[in-house]
DNA sequence: CCCTTGGTAGCATAGATATTCTAGAATTAG
DNA sequence: CTAATTCTAGAATATCTATGCTACCAAGGG
């Protein structure tokens, strides 16, 4: 019944993804967004209500794709424990180049500021309650541990290690190379096998 | 003879740090540096020419507070090879705690952009020649070899790594805890086992 | 004591940017 | 065909920032 829309909610958070990955978050303005989706300033008004608004959305719309598959994966039995979390973020780098450079180059901080509409402070809790529960499930199946250095250790295992080891190139615009996969089975290999020497 | 200055370089550079740590690199703007600072925001431009120059001598500045001594650590032999300097940046943000959030959290990107005065692409650049030979060379004399994955296999151990088990805590703005030390030596020393039975 | 040098102070201007607002366009139910 | 609804368009306004500019300040040498 109502006019087609030329301009979705997802368009434009693509176009504010793009913008945000080419020149920072800093560079997130309504301008720049409306040009990137060939859009006039006006359209970008009548889906969200502030510049703010936005560059929350931007953040929690990456986080929202990125988690669910890595969390199937953090459940996923593997040998050793954690390997397949921890290739997630890479092969998921692949496939969503954009959302995957916003969220290993930049922090929530970035881009969620101070005050937000309940929608979206809602959204966000329940993504960081979301990941931390399944962390510390996986910390407990994988070290039998629910201390809060072993959710540290397991932290650094399937997140930090692989964003650091992807993180030069997704700066540099480019898909992690076959050499990242292997440097972090490696690396959680080696500390798996460290680990378990201990016992 | 001239009137005692009350705002040096050093003292503006000091509250753009801060300004950038506190809310990033987008949210330096000159009057957020010249409250921080308490001066006027003629006095800024006094010392800086831009606030673009502003923004790149902020992130040289702490740059080159932190290189030199991690490539004494880099040469400094150790048991196994790069443990010293893995654990050098890890203690280095300890003591100097703006500096090394700005150096972990953010890129050279967000803050070095298109046009600089000779002076500071000359400095920036003096910086990444000097970094990148002093991993070339502890690669070659860690691994024996020259070939670019194994200065991407060092890169990774002496840096990327430690700013990957810091760097949550230091965006929560805390100091890297004890465990972090022991997390990284872990990992380099597994890692080095590793490839050491490969032999 | 005055002049020179390097500095502070902060208002004034120009250019961006965010945000609001009004007019009109595209659909479909009735 | 018309009303109701959802949207586009983009000009107008309000804010914010960077930068320029002028007046004045402090110290030491002559």
């Amino acid at each position: 019944m109502p006019r087609p829309p030329r301009f979705t909610r997802e368009n434009l958070i693509d176009a504010a993804v793009r913008v945000c990955v080419q020149n920072g978050p800093g560079a997130l303005t309504i301008g720049a967004v409306a040009r990137m989706a060939g859009a006039p300033t006006g359209s970008i008004y009548h889906r969200f209500a502030s510049r703010e608004d936005l560059l929350a959305e931007t953040w929690v719309a990456s986080m929202a794709a990125f988690q669910p598959g890595f969390i199937v994966a953090l459940r996923q039995r593997s040998e050793p424990p954690g390997l397949a979390a921890a290739l997630f973020p890479v092969q998921w780098a692949r496939s969503h180049p954009d959302a995957a450079r916003l969220l290993v180059l930049y922090r929530r901080q970035d881009f969620v500021g101070g005050e937000l509409p309940e929608r979206l402070r809602e959204a966000a809790g329940k993504l960081a309650t979301e990941l931390g529960d399944a962390i510390s499930e996986f910390a407990v199946s994988a070290f039998g541990d629910q201390s809060l250095a072993a959710k540290q250790r397991a932290t650094f295992l399937v997140l930090d290690l692989p964003n650091a080891a992807m993180r030069r190139y997704l700066a540099a615009g480019i898909g992690p190379p076959q050499g990242v996969d292997e440097l972090v089975a490696e690396a959680v290999t080696a500390m798996s096998t460290a680990s378990s020497a201990l016992d």
